[in-house]
DNA sequence: GTGAAAGCGCTAACAC
DNA sequence: GTGTTAGCGCTTTCAC
């Protein structure tokens, strides 16, 4: 415990009450600057800190919001959080990071944990529940849902486009020449989440590029690591599958795919071009770079901290749903020299 | 906030005391059975939540300790935050993840800030701050210290074999044929921290191989990147530098190293072997995968936490130092079928 | 075993 | 502009 400098022994160091030093804390415009001056030596001189339990319990705000993410150790995601402390920081927030494991547990206990009782708000990613499970976030405190699975839900909503990025990689591919395109990391249970729409995003890329659908082409693969690429390109050669092309439904399963193409020997991007999606810091950094679609994280930080925070200033307008703008980066991976007709 | 159920509220409908539901709450042992599940029952039926500020305003504990790590988006660091969740979790804490930016200002907002009142405890990197700082850490709560840069400050210590792990990456790359071992990520100007210990292990590692130390292999590398990695190797490779093998100080710089060697089409590990050092997850997913020195991150977690909780319970030994395990995993990047003689 | 009352440190409401 | 007072929800004496 940090030594027990209360707001008394600041007021009487100062010579005022404890409500004006309070003022001083909260930032009350109309001080003699004079008195303004003596608190803010006392409290330094004191080095006192405001007791932010105590505040709390007497406003109902902490300044903290909490993240929960599926993973932290996921580059996705830890670049992510990484983007929204920024962003909060600038508004003066502090940000609490919990994990929910992808779990619906994970995900329930987060929604209705003590920890909500010290954050003023939560942006939420909620994989782990079900897409018609929009209820569970009907919470009486400002909630923002982050990425997909779950649509409709009574909440302010950002997510990234994802069929739209998807298309763009399947377009891109083809444009490189590639005519028989690998979906990596399909699920086709599920409901709306990421897997549904890239693939959904896949095979309009793959009518507009005029290229016939294969089924045996679209792998399904969970969860969506760098073990489970490779694991299913692994197959794929195995069963003598002839693709020349991989749009990978996100970086870390392309990751996987690059490393398991470069043990049976097959060279990137001539034989087989490789797309993914998240576009994280380490595509850049693998052999050959790593083609993605970048989802437009910082916009999505910025927007999901601003939206929370105009919840948690009151703000009662109809939920809204915000995509952000995506981009395709094209690099070693897929860039061929002069693309296969 | 959440709807405002209180103590008040269960005990009315519990038809007993709020001490009697603080009782329940706290685990108290000595309370009829009946009246525990009278108490449980009303709890559920109202969604009754702890109030946690409240709790702490008077016990205060919060049952919340804290984690300052240089960046939220290193691999290192992700995977070790997950580890301490983890960890922490099986004690019933939960952890505020704080970031500190690997600067001085940053540290010492993170010793020093409203969510230290807030927390029961801090587990902390001090990158940032001077060796010499280890006063800075004398603190009026719990504390334990991880990584290196600071000794003989007057708290608990958990770090990791950085001499003896580098010194067995370069005996190992010796071993593998390697006689102009490079040193990647060296900063000369520091006092105690990794790269300085790490460096160390390397001249070590030659000595016990018998291979004279040539300062035109010690590469200069701030931060510890993968854009870093690649920098260091490229100007060697521009200077006409002879070189076999590579001992980079972390897995970041070891990427990047990977990258500029594959992009001079300089083969790995047949003409220069690659170690890093930290053993991040991705280091197996890498083109060819990553030999690295695995530092015993779940031994510093365990004991981390162990320690800290052994703190915040009142323990007042001595400050320990506790140095994890360590291990080399060979990999791909410095495996030669046939060791260069 | 359980209840009543005090008070943790702060801020909102209201004096002055 | 600044001081006084009440009370946020909880746990901790101390009764009984």
């Amino acid at each position: 415990m940090l030594v027990a400098v209360t707001m008394r022994d600041v007021a009487d160091r100062a010579g005022v009450s404890v409500k004006t030093v309070s003022n001083v804390l909260n930032g009350y415009r109309y001080l003699r600057p004079e008195t303004r001056e003596r608190v803010e030596a006392a409290i330094a001189e004191l080095g006192y800190r405001l007791n932010v339990s105590a505040s709390h319990l007497r406003k109902g705000r902490t300044g903290m919001i909490g993240l929960a993410v599926p993973e932290l150790a996921h580059p996705y995601f830890a670049e992510f959080a990484d983007v929204i402390v920024s962003e909060a920081e600038k508004v003066g927030l502090r940000v609490l990071i919990e994990r929910t494991g992808a779990t619906r547990e994970g995900a329930l206990t987060s929604l209705d944990s003590l920890q909500r009782r010290i954050t003023d708000g939560l942006l939420f990613f909620p994989l782990g529940l079900e897409p018609d499970e929009g209820d569970l976030l009907a919470v009486d405190y400002p909630l923002v849902l982050l990425g997909e699975r779950i649509f409709g839900a009574p909440v302010d909503h950002v997510t990234m486009a994802n069929v739209e990025g998807a298309r763009a990689a399947t377009v891109h591919l083809a444009e490189q020449g590639c005519r028989r395109i690998v979906a990596l990391g399909a699920r086709l249970d599920e409901g709306m989440g990421s897997p549904t729409l890239r693939l959904q995003g896949y095979t309009e890329g793959l009518e507009e590029a005029g290229i016939p659908f294969d089924p045996g082409l679209v792998v399904e693969e969970n969860p969506w690591s760098r073990q489970k690429g490779e694991d299913g390109i692994a197959q794929l050669l195995d069963a003598g599958v002839d693709f020349d092309g991989v749009f990978a439904m996100n970086d870390s399963l392309a990751f996987g795919a690059l490393h398991e193409l470069y043990i049976r020997r097959i060279a990137v991007p001539s034989e087989v071009a490789v797309v993914g999606f998240d576009d994280v810091e380490d595509a850049r950094f693998h052999e050959p770079a790593l083609s993605s679609i970048a989802p437009g994280t910082a916009q999505i930080a910025r927007e999901a901290v601003r939206m929370l925070v105009e919840r948690i200033g009151g703000d009662d307008q109809p939920p809204r749903l915000l995509v952000a703008d995506f981009e395709l980066r094209v690099r070693g991976s897929s860039l061929r020299s002069t693309p296969t007709p």
